[in-house]
DNA sequence: ATATATGCAAACGGTTTGCATTCAA
DNA sequence: TTGAATGCAAACCGTTTGCATATAT
């Protein structure tokens, strides 16, 4: 999905909404689509302090990432760490994450077999899934394991 | 694994680690592996400050914990909400979660197979797994999904 | 015009920490 | 006896919130 597209899905979903396209939602949107990076909130903010553009609120960043987040334009991404990361979603297929223990480097991988298992225990369960979180911590290639 | 031979791991464990066996530190292994609930610092808390015996405050609750965890005596589980949840591991196979997002049950699992795909991506992309969180959002059999 | 969004700064909540005091070994 | 553990209260840190002001529609 190119960046039009993007953006007119964003329009769409807000005025859907009976939401505004403020400057600083737009200027998020941006920024955030700009990146491949996961990052936090405060990573965002300070991007956006540090870039030219319309000022925005800490208070801002925060609550325009829950709504992009419930709109599905990002992915909020738990590593176990004490902030909350955040990813794009569009064009990015389901991925779970290996996070290294010791750089924090984060890796994606799917199992389409792995997500199978999981419905099925799910049925035998009566657990009716809505998300999961799949994270393997570890040592990543390039740290190896400790010494 | 019964009570005294847990006490005696623990004692073990203690000064092996140069670590002294304190009346706080006792009364907390014995509250902890006398449920079989999931709990949070805040609650065990509360347990110790409802029932009888030593006072802890909550900085040696959290110490505790923290130092629990290190020796294997008990495990973190993150839920995803905010708080860090913990349960005994002594005699407690390793399993997976099922996260009610209406009444916040705990539902456990396994499925070895899932954990050999897991290992097998890890080999895959050179990671060495320490430790793996599967977490599964959704709704339990007694709450079902949503109206 | 007017309801929604923003910015500010204060509040929050779980967790951590510095330091004087207590206590296990 | 003495170094480790505890208790207290303050600090922390990411995140949330109340309210006055600014702004998209």
């Amino acid at each position: 999905m190119e960046h039009t597209a993007i953006t007119d899905s964003y329009r769409e979903y807000l005025s859907g909404q009976g939401l505004r396209l403020t400057r600083q939602r737009k200027r998020i949107l941006e920024r955030v689509y700009g990146t491949h990076e996961h990052f936090s909130a405060e990573t965002l903010l300070g991007w956006l302090d540090a870039e030219k553009g319309a000022a925005v609120s800490r208070a801002t960043v925060y609550r325009t990432l829950e709504m992009m987040v419930t709109g599905g334009f990002l992915e909020a991404v738990d590593t176990g760490g004490k902030e909350l990361l955040y990813e794009h979603t569009l064009g990015h297929e389901h991925h779970d994450h290996m996070v290294c223990i010791s750089c924090g480097a984060l890796e994606e991988f799917v199992d389409a077999r792995i997500e199978q298992l999981q419905n099925k225990a799910c049925r035998a369960a009566d657990f009716t899934p809505v998300r999961h979180l799949l994270r393997i911590r570890g040592y990543c290639k390039q740290c190896g394991p400790p010494a």
